[in-house]
DNA sequence: TTTT
DNA sequence: TTTT
């Protein structure tokens, strides 16, 4: 078992890329979530957590969000590693996304501003305010 | 909101440690969480997460727990950074614990099998399998 | 373990109450939870979830939602049984809320729209919008 | 987001059974979830929760579960009403799993001892003790 | 590298 | 109708 429940804020627009070989879509951004404890003099009070979105929601994502927006996560922590430059071993955790709900609309001339002036392109998912993945996954990069 | 469930096995014992100001205790250790999908040719399987336990769950994992033991965690990440040997920023995601849920008992020998032929010394919560964490938090170190 | 998130609207204004010996508040709301897929032939597509709050909780939501209002939940399934007028056993499941989430802010005019044109009385919780419990209980009525 | 997480007992062994349209699988069984604190003077310390099971995890989960077993529960709160007897209308609560993790194995002799001295049938998903379903659902009965 |  |  591996569960994730987030309420956060994009930090910025999500970037979008597609894997080498299969050229499945990855979404990825940084969600900022406020902790409920007030921390002492001036600390920290949120927790920058990297999310990974796959396929669908991964178009999903990258087409209705950007920065400043609140979502909601739910999915699993993935822990992976990687060279460094210097050739050293480095690890990153992340937190693969299985759903994405939209907690609040974007005001018109933001940066999270997408779309014209109606609905935007994949609308099914947009009114519902909610997109769910198939669980497939695929190679990291 | 920010919220994470897991079972997962301890990767080896628990690391003790205290702060330097107020000397509350704090246990690490890393969890093994298997994942659903198999993996394809010889991938890996599971992922490995960092665990942090403050104040009395952290001396009562110290005092019970063992590599190899199966456990259910519920907690929420934290990011931090520190500062590394070259000077660099590097970024670091933990779940801090907030209940640890004991799913097996040691067999005697092994490595996590700790105290006696008798009843451990903190009993009350041994008794249950269960130890929640008042909550309250502390500088990180 | 017995862990709860939800993110749905309110169906009516939130009741409080206290109980008979400690004087305790307890509020009590049902919660819309959108379901994820289409149900077939216009069947219902939400499911409606009891929430009960206590203490401070209970004060803070009765005097700050209302009808229709956006929240996530954070807690726990109970379930309990009392003697119905025909003095059959009756089985009800309830989730008691560690923390309610605001996710929107209601429209002066609505049932939902409390307090006058300024700031709300317990604020500071508002602030955040954010509101956590203790994790006491209290005898069930 | 309609997210559960339990870990408990089986208070008896599952039920199975099959839709009338189309024969698809249901199991059901109560799961006794303990709950943390202590219930002052012999009160109930657990909350008897109603897990309902589709298709191939329904089929896993009455081949290999019985009364008394350890399980770890993933899925999601829904709602449904019925006619009672006396015209009434009554509502019941249930967990709809999506999986279900045996935590314990069961010792031979007892109730819920299923299989012979081997491997039981559906062996796959026994061996890592996880299964997974497919998320869709059915008309409820 | 951080959001309201 | 409730489990260890």
């Amino acid at each position: 078992m591996n569960k994730v429940f987030l309420i956060g804020r994009l930090t910025r627009d999500p970037e979008l890329k597609f894997t080498p070989g299969t050229g499945n879509a990855v979404a990825t951004f940084s969600l900022a979530v406020d902790r409920n404890y007030v921390g002492q003099s001036g600390q920290r009070e949120a927790d920058f957590i990297n999310i990974v979105c796959w396929r669908k929601l991964a178009e999903h994502v990258a087409n209705n969000l950007g920065k400043g927006r609140l979502v909601a996560v739910a999915g699993r922590i993935e822990t992976r590693s990687y060279q460094a430059q210097d050739g050293s071993k480095r690890y990153v955790t992340e937190v693969v996304a299985d759903e994405v709900k939209f907690l609040d609309w974007p005001k018109e001339g933001s940066s999270s501003y997408r779309g014209g002036a109606t609905i935007p392109e994949d609308s099914r998912e947009q009114e519902s305010g909610f997109f769910e993945v198939d669980g497939d996954d695929d190679i990291p990069f």
